[in-house]
RNA sequence: GCAUCCUUAGCUCAGUGGUAGAGCGUUCCGUUCACAUCGGAAAGGCCGAAGGUUCGAUCCCUUCAGGAUGCACCA
């Protein structure tokens, strides 16, 4: 027997010596595989932030990943799992600011150039401790294919689908309403806002002959339309474009009567006045009926001038003095101070998001969209759990375009060049300065034909998931990658359930409109892991579990089986230590087990009942492997293991040396099921075991 | 308002068209040589409520209640 055995299992020892041991392999590497393999099998990794450390939803990533990846490697495919690391544009800014914060220093006094150099140094270092974690949580991923997604060739890639898709009419440039925070100053797609219910005060103010009611009085100081519906019999009286004289709060203003029909007649006074540059919905009127837009609050949260005494005050100190000016001018009716409604924020800081007008880069969803669901209704992608097609659709009917620009320094950069206002056409071609091209969308810096004004590059970079939605294909080399070609359409795509529209449909329009295929067949999404209590970890909770003490304390495989054992996909997790601490158990049981068995090794033979018991066991594991239950077959193999091999059939070999003569064969076939979940402890027993030629890492799937 | 999910043992959750399962916890017993990071045993549930389909429902359908999440609108 094996001197190692004598001693309890040491997972912290043996898990560092094994992954070592699966890397000199170079099995990680598809084309390294033993046999004659042609059936590609392919995983791409959700690229993970490198901007922190590895959460505990990662380590479930890495566990569900590499238990499809180990299944099928097994079973003899040409496993391809693409490890990838994300610079994760806004996300990683947040953190980076935090940083500079605390140093005393802002991103403002910061040139742009040499802030993106300080943050990809900062997420360059923080990759490595990354990839260790990763390692560490027994990921059996392709490292030599690792990719960044801020490669050249990535970005170069982003840059060709920004040029088609400008070409193809679904990107545009416009002055339309966003999001915009004024702490990060930067604005948002509708996906980076989060609803929070307040209670706040409602003024119904005055205005001329009508009372008007809001919750934001200082936005009102340019409004000079008065909406209401055209079948409105309270204001019959008053007609489209009928010019009213008020008194308003800076003095005496004249008010255009608006009719029209997004005015909801029960809310309020039925009478509104609109302030277009920030509020969506009044854009929407100013638009219709061609109304001037005046900007009232800068992009710190400001008043602008046409405030009057109140310009250069923020609009939370604003408020109440405008309300105290509109009392004594005996303009406020009434306040409603029991007011509920949503305010949308900023989901990093919280900040209550002004809407302002900005000249971005939009992408046109509709037409994406369409395409996608036609496949996705066809059932060309296979959602697990089924429910998340329906959500998928349901957001697909209904989507918006998307606002792409973001005023921060680190992410790609926007090949979009803007012509120098000045305009000195080059001698001979005065009669053509009117062909100067505004913008011109090029990865190159372009040089004017008709005159020697310069080109300034967009100060904008992208969305990080306008990249992301990219990902598959272009982490796999599209267009002309010989991986591409092999690798593409991948398998699965495996994540967080809470990144459904962020990133995971948009890859499916991403992927289908510029390869023409589904970059996937099928979509595993996973639930949150919480804390013990079943609440949501946060840093401000303090709750947040650090998955490596428990890799540390119990073994990367006790919380990899800990974290898939009755994890249904979808729903999320409470992560308690005393179930992590459990499966450390389970393996020092395992490990007791093998040295029963070593001591005891006969004959080979296996008892027929014994194996048609276990055979069975497999076959059934084996479907439910098929079909994504691996919540299932951890369990299953878990109780097998210690309940019926180790309490019932051990026991019983200790009297019938026919059952003794069996063991071998189940220990065997049950290190294989167990690997993909506890790969470490199985692949250093395997290494124990008489004869062994292969890892098993490698070995066969039992049939 | 629209949508999705959940409601099963003290806790956390699996599961199945044929009178319920696990882990943890609890109680009791046990250290004869694979294992005290253990073994053996026990207690504990009209499977949210009401209808319907069925020979039969915890499971399928409808309604309701409670909880969670997502989306939209709110002047």
């Amino acid at each position: 027997m094996d001197g190692k055995l004598l001693k309890p299992y040491d997972p912290k020892e043996t898990e560092t010596r094994i992954y070592k041991l699966w890397e000199d392999s170079g099995f990680f590497v598809p084309e390294n595989l033993p046999g004659d393999r042609k059936k590609p099998f392919t995983i791409i990794m959700p690229p993970v932030n490198a901007n922190g450390s590895l959460h505990a939803g990662h380590a479930l990533v890495m566990t569900i990943e590499d238990i499809m990846i180990r299944y099928q490697r097994m079973c003899g495919q040409k496993t391809l799992w693409l490890p990838g690391l994300d610079h994760a544009g806004f996300e990683t800014q947040v953190v980076y600011e935090k940083k500079l914060e605390k140093e005393k220093r802002t991103r403002f006094e910061i040139k742009p150039k040499d802030l993106y150099k300080e943050i990809l140094d900062f997420t360059l270092e923080n990759s490595k401790n990354i990839k260790s974690q990763i390692k560490r949580m027994g990921a059996s991923c392709d490292w030599s294919r690792e990719k960044f997604t801020l490669d050249a060739d990535i970005v170069k890639a982003v840059h060709q689908t920004f040029k088609k898709m400008h070409a193809d009419g679904l990107i545009y440039r416009g002055n339309r309403i966003v999001s915009w925070c004024s702490k990060h100053q930067t604005s948002f797609s509708d996906l980076e806002i989060v609803d929070e219910e307040r209670v706040d005060n409602f003024y119904y103010l005055k205005y001329g002959p009508f009372v008007i009611g809001t919750a934001r009085p200082e936005t009102k100081f340019g409004d000079k339309y008065v909406v209401m519906h055209p079948k409105d019999k309270r204001y019959k009286e008053y007609k489209q474009g009928q010019k009213i004289k008020l008194e308003w709060i800076n003095g005496p203003i004249e008010a255009t009567v608006i009719k029209d029909e997004s005015v909801d007649m029960k809310f309020g006074t039925g009478v509104m006045t609109i302030t277009p540059w920030h509020d969506s919905a009044d854009f929407e009127i100013a638009e219709k009926h061609g109304l001037d837009k005046e900007q009232i609050i800068d992009e710190n949260g400001k008043l602008l001038p046409i405030a009057g005494e109140f310009a250069g005050e923020h609009i939370k100190k604003a408020r109440p003095r405008i309300i105290e000016k509109l009392q004594k001018k005996e303009l406020v009716e009434k306040i409603d101070e029991n007011y509920k409604h949503v305010v949308r924020t900023c989901y990093k800081c919280g900040t209550v998001i002004e809407p302002q007008i900005k000249n971005q880069w939009f992408v046109k969803m509709k037409p994406l969209a369409q395409a996608a669901l036609v496949k996705i209704k066809k059932g060309e992608i296979i959602y697990i759990p089924e429910h998340f097609k329906k959500i998928t659709v349901h957001w697909l009917q209904n989507i918006m375009d998307w606002n792409i620009s973001r005023q921060i320094v680190w992410g790609i950069p926007i090949p979009a060049w803007f012509h120098e206002p000045k305009c000195i056409p080059k001698p001979g071609l005065e009669k053509d300065i009117k062909k100067c091209k505004e913008i011109i969308i090029s990865t190159e810096k372009p040089m004017c034909e008709f005159c020697d004004a310069e080109y300034i590059q967009d100060p904008d970079t992208f969305d990080t998931w306008f990249s992301s939605g990219q990902w598959p294909f272009v982490a796999l080399g599209f267009p002309k990658s010989e991986d591409f070609k092999m690798f593409y359409p991948t398998d699965i795509m495996e994540t967080a359930g809470d990144i459904i529209f962020f990133w995971v449909a948009r890859m499916v329009m991403l992927g289908l409109y510029i390869t023409g295929e589904l970059p996937f067949k099928t979509v595993y999404l996973h639930g949150m892991v919480l804390d013990a209590k079943g609440q949501k970890m946060s840093k401000s909770k303090g709750n947040v579990i650090d998955p490596m003490i428990y890799t540390d304390k119990y073994g990367a495989d006790a919380l990899r089986i800990g974290l898939v054992v009755g994890n249904t996909p979808g729903t999320s997790l409470a992560l308690a230590e005393e179930r992590i601490r459990g499966y450390g158990k389970f393996a020092n049981k395992l490990w007791n087990i093998t040295r029963f068995v070593l001591d005891n090794i006969q004959t080979s033979e296996v008892k027929r009942e014994l194996k048609e018991e276990f055979d069975k066991l497999a076959e059934d594991i084996t479907s439910d492997m098929e079909n994504f239950r691996f919540h299932l077959v951890s369990d299953k193999i878990y109780h097998y293991i210690w309940h019926r091999f180790a309490d019932e059939i051990i026991e019983e070999s200790k009297k019938n040396p026919e059952v003794k003569s069996s063991l071998m064969y189940i220990l065997e076939n049950s290190l294989k099921i167990l690997h993909p979940f506890m790969p470490f402890i199985t692949e250093e027993i395997w290494g124990m075991l008489p004869n062994r030629k292969n890892l098993l890492i490698v070995e066969k799937w039992p049939q």
